[in-house]
DNA sequence: AACAAAATATACCAAACGGTATATTTTGTG
DNA sequence: CACAAAATATACCGTTTGGTATATTTTGTT
């Protein structure tokens, strides 16, 4: 059963988790969020700690989108290769169109919180840890399987492959043109399809 | 001749740039910039209007110097490959260890600027569309001298090229790991050779 | 429907914000 | 070295900041 605290917090994720994404941490104000919700201080402090605990849960709010399409993709497909080539297919796709959100929250808090908040920092590196698990995970499952080469570099592959999707995602945000992002996946798709194919 | 207001702007810009690179604009205040430079605030007010036009020179002054050891690598050498492979190498060498700077400016700007300063934003898009513009340059150069493929598309290659140095540069900011950057530039060093040269 | 507990609104706080008017100091020139 | 102009420091402004104590309302249970 669901509290009426907790369904509060979600609403209040809702609304403010995308003014974070696009303003940063210290570009949203506390103001911002009461107005974002139409709630007051008193609702937003007596459910969340602090600015910094709200700023925390918006991540991985804003973060969770992706996670769940990411491992929707690789449950749904067997064959590594169609796996790998799923996730480009997202980032082509479905992700563009999701940019009304404030573009990759990987990439804004990474950037927001590098210097700034320790915590928040610490959480973007515990993301791209546990996705570029994902990925390196689907490599050696495709080697083991004969679909991809034995001789690929699954470390170095899936640090290259991420970084791929965060330069792509970057340049179409900031110069809002989605030809960056699809430029970059598709030549992901080719150099899967040429360096990572048995 | 430099006037006495002329020195002490480029000194507020040398201790002050690093900062807003770091924290973004939202992140340094006032006081910060009072700080770094032991100054007070009527010698930062004498000299820049305001907040948002130290900024704005401060990411110039940042970006000039990435702007001018590109300048500097397609000036010396002759051949198109080699221009591309020089900067290829400015990343994985040099670039790195200017991090103390703060990481690129053009990513730091380009996220923080994006949905709240039009003015910075625009001043990142500009600077972009130079640089891609410097890259597609050396290929169409390239094309004509023969030493690329004339059948390389000059347009998606500079932006895949773009995109996969500011790809790189996040990861190794954000992981404060260099390899992800080295990885990157390894794997542009690869396409060049394999997709570029004829 | 009563009523305690939980949730939200209101009213307030000191501190910090960006910015300015003015006083003081430093600078360059005759 | 005098002296006006330029540059910097000081003192202050109203507003907004994140956060809290308390009053009010809403909620769920008996």
């Amino acid at each position: 059963m669901t509290t009426k605290s907790d369904r509060t917090k979600q609403y209040i994720l809702e609304k403010v988790a995308p003014v974070f994404n696009k303003n940063g941490y210290f570009g949203t104000s506390m103001s911002d969020i009461t107005e974002a919700t139409g709630l007051t201080k008193g609702a937003i402090y007596g459910n969340f700690k602090n600015k910094e605990d709200l700023a925390y849960y918006s991540f991985y709010f804003n973060v969770s989108y992706v996670m769940e399409k990411l491992r929707a993709i690789t449950e749904t497909r067997e064959n590594s290769i169609h796996q790998l080539m799923g996730i480009s297919e997202f980032y082509k796709n479905d992700y563009l169109v999701k940019l009304e959100f404030g573009g990759c929250p990987i990439l804004n808090v990474g950037v927001d919180a590098n210097h700034t908040n320790p915590k928040l920092h610490k959480a973007v590196k515990q993301v791209i840890k546990k996705i570029q698990g994902s990925i390196f995970f689907i490599l050696e499952e495709g080697i083991k399987k004969k679909e991809i080469k034995s001789e690929v570099n699954a470390k170095e592959f899936s640090s290259v492959m991420f970084s791929l999707i965060e330069g792509g995602v970057f340049m179409s945000m900031t110069m809002k043109d989605n030809s960056y992002l699809r430029n970059m996946m598709n030549h992901l798709d080719n150099v899967i399809q040429k360096e990572l194919k048995n």
